[in-house]
DNA sequence: CATTTTATGTCAGCCTTGTTGACTTTCCAA
DNA sequence: TTGGAAAGTCAACAAGGCTGACATAAAATG
């Protein structure tokens, strides 16, 4: 791996694998996150909520009934951190918390129509980009965009993406 | 764009355009860019330093001699949350900040050798994981993964990121 | 039944990284 | 020579991470 990148399979073929590539690829990501995420921002600021809001309203309202610990799981923050969001997300009325019929200390956590509405006005500006991005770019670019993405996911990240294709409470 | 999504390429080849499949893009993007940032946050804690130094760290890196101004409007940030993050780098010696020659208002920034060196340790790691996902992924796959996050990216990013290629101070 | 474990909530305090506003210094250019 | 741009600095604040400690209820286990 000095003279020629990669070294097996011809030289040629392995050219997107330099350096070079991969620094590419790098910033790719931080701009794009940062288009990724810039739609919603703009709707939550003036409002309480922020980032972190979206994200919890964005996994209850695709897990309705999920419990505080999946959610702790899926986002990977601390309770206490979570704790934080979900009480002035329920206090306002937006998420509605049920204890558990079956295992009473646990919360099982829904949107209100409250809730449903903002969460459908911010996956609607993101789906928007997000649509936009996958027209100006064909369904193979998309393909590969995404298997891409599973392969730089934590082993653990990537469960619980594919996870998340089924699942419920 | 009621009965069937899109309405005019005859249906089947626009069902990469769903909502759900978008959905699943966005959950890509989200679980993706956290095992993207994961392996420099790691080696960064228990530094004084945390991502705003690696983001600084990076594009230091990567137009050496780079203005202050450069820098805040590729970060997107204020220039005091930026100046915060480039003292510490300057007072503990992996920035050197020189007074411009020609606009002697301006500070040229570049990495020290100790600078350079942290940036190796950080940018080894994520390329790594990088050239990990690429090979998993294949040449194609890449080509299609850079496209989307090309569209993503606001118009004012595509051309800092796309600038970058030649650009230098 | 007694004990331990689990799920959750909450208080207090800390850190990083973003923000705004105000003010100063330097110094290029009109 | 003066206006304004570039940069630096101070102060204060907010969001959203974190840890640690402690409380409660309920399930699980002995």
């Amino acid at each position: 791996m000095a003279e020629r990148p990669g070294g097996s399979a011809g030289g040629e073929a392995l050219l997107f694998l330099t350096d070079e590539q991969l620094r590419k690829g790098i910033e790719a990501m931080f701009f794009a996150y940062r288009g990724f995420t810039a739609d919603p921002d703009r709707i939550l600021e003036g409002m309480d909520y922020g980032r972190a809001h979206h994200r919890a309203i964005h996994f209850i309202h695709r897990s309705p009934g999920t419990t505080v610990n999946n959610l702790l799981s899926i986002l990977g923050v601390t309770k206490q951190s979570l704790n934080r969001v979900l009480r002035s997300l329920i206090d306002d009325g937006l998420v509605d918390s049920r204890v558990g019929r079956q295992d009473k200390r646990e919360r099982h956590l829904y949107l209100t129509e409250k809730g449903a509405a903002l969460e459908r006005e911010l996956s609607d500006a993101q789906r928007a980009r997000m649509r936009a991005a996958y027209r100006a770019a064909g369904p193979e670019a998309v393909k590969g965009f995404r298997t891409v993405l599973e392969a730089m996911m934590d082993p653990d990240q990537r469960r619980q993406y594919q996870g998340l294709k089924e699942g419920g409470p």
